[in-house]
DNA sequence: CCAATAGTGTCTGTGAGACAGTATAAG
DNA sequence: CTTATACTGTCTCACAGACACTATTGG
């Protein structure tokens, strides 16, 4: 940020651009869940969070992926509507948990113009998508890792892998609140990566508290997907008698069962809603 | 938002629009804690939240009080950094406690023109506070309750109380995410009454796993003052042994006490930085 | 001595972590 | 019968809630 000497110099400048004006953009991050192919016919398929990424067709960053999106309409539309209306463009889907994550505004994110992108984040089951979008792939998260506040992320579909690496860094005047600054990333458009990050976290960090977990789940599960989803998004693994009475009020049994599964099978269960 | 017939329609009137651009600004809650006064010399002083509010002397909104803000300039400023400016102008301060709150994007929050606000949350120690600001006043938290999602709050300084009420409904899509809505608001413009809501609750939502409570608290306190900013964020009493068992690994003790109170001293202690 | 607060000891109940055990489908 | 998972019983330990008790100052 330009230094200034005296106010009136300062006031001088800042009229004459305090009113330019500047593009938004809204990003979404859509996370869903996916389940791996199994060689054992007996064994439980693993899960893996898995974002929606787009190609990028045009310059700038033209080949790389990026988070769908796309510009505000200054004139009628609320960031929300924005990110609305790009998920029913790239999954068709409405009605979808949506949250307002972090407002990204790096004065060169964007190397064309200033454009500053409030992020949000999506969660939806990925068993109701019907139709594919063209330009559009769900990349699976198959590694994150975290040492020393260097954190390792890569992500993976049918052809190809993205791998990034992200350096937290502690800011002054707190010790819990981190900079993210990107370190490596070879086919991240913008600052995508930081809002990837970003979201993950805020999901993870919401997930004890919150019921949004259900949200990336069909309304009939299984108990063991359940806790499959908590782990995935929370990277480790949880006891099963503990996870249960956790989750206990949270979901109803019903009397269906998830059979053919080469074993015992397992009551299916629903969310409960409004349940203290 | 406007509805479309047809994909062609859509386009048409999304390309010449969405270039059109807008204008930003950075809003900022101001917390901190003030001493209310004692009649009783034996009587420690009970605490408050305090915000700081500005006067604002042009239309839109000439005569209310409002957060201090002011337009981001696009072209070499972050948020943050426009955040900061109007920190040091506002309280002279600088190396603050600041946190990227929520944005803000109602189409009509600014009568004018549209106007999309980021606003963030400020942490001080009022001792550090010098000089007074013209137009700018400390605002006291008197009463803050909830009661069926209905959220009242009530504000006051040395000559005016605002009061206002907001609505938490809940979201479609998930049990534990609200949209608020203003309900009364007797002096406060734009949708600031929704900003101080949305900042007290994040701050509370955060006291408890972080330690951003040192922030507003000068070098030296002792535990009863720490406690009590505890239970004037949290908005409840909370037991003296349980407490001290909690707050213990962030704090040191000091060989200084806090004399002069009518009663038995208290030890003075400082923040632990950096410790599990 | 009194009023008011500072600071500590300890009981109790809840609930997570841990581990072991029993149950049941498909092949 | 085997394999793999489903589901439950129960012990232990940590820790928050609660209450009572002692300590210490200024006036």
């Amino acid at each position: 940020m330009k230094e200034y000497k005296t106010e009136e110099e300062f006031l001088k400048d800042y009229d004459s651009s305090m009113f330019e004006k500047l593009s938004m953009t809204a990003d979404i991050l859509i996370i869903s869940i996916s389940n791996e192919e199994v060689s054992n016919y007996r064994k439980n398929a693993n899960k893996r969070m898995s974002v929606l990424l787009v190609k990028r067709e045009d310059y700038p960053y033209k080949g790389k992926w990026c988070l769908p999106g796309g510009f505000l309409n200054p004139k009628e539309e609320t960031l929300e509507e924005c990110a609305k209306r790009i998920l029913k463009k790239e999954t068709n889907l409405s009605n979808i948990y949506l949250e307002q994550l972090y407002t990204f505004d790096g004065v060169k994110r964007d190397p064309r113009m200033r454009v500053v992108s409030t992020a949000f984040v999506a969660l939806v089951d990925k068993a109701k998508l019907t139709e594919k979008v063209e330009n559009a792939s769900w990349f699976d998260v198959i590694s994150l890792e975290e040492k020393n506040n260097l954190v390792t992320m890569v992500l993976k579909n049918e052809n190809e892998t993205i791998h990034f690496k992200i350096q937290k860094v502690l800011r002054e005047k707190t010790t819990d609140r981190y900079q993210f600054i990107s370190k490596e990333n070879n086919s991240l458009a913008f600052d995508h990566n930081l809002v990837i990050l970003t979201g993950i976290e805020r999901i993870r960090s919401k997930i004890n508290y919150t019921d949004i977990v259900f949200n990336l789940l069909p309304e009939f599960f299984t108990l063991k997907e359940l806790q499959q989803v908590y782990e995935v998004i929370l990277n480790k693994k949880l006891l099963d008698p503990a996870f249960r009475r956790i989750i206990a009020d949270k979901v109803e049994k019903t009397e269906q069962r998830k059979t053919g599964e080469g074993h015992r099978p397992s009551y299916l269960f629903r969310y409960k809603k409004y349940e203290k």
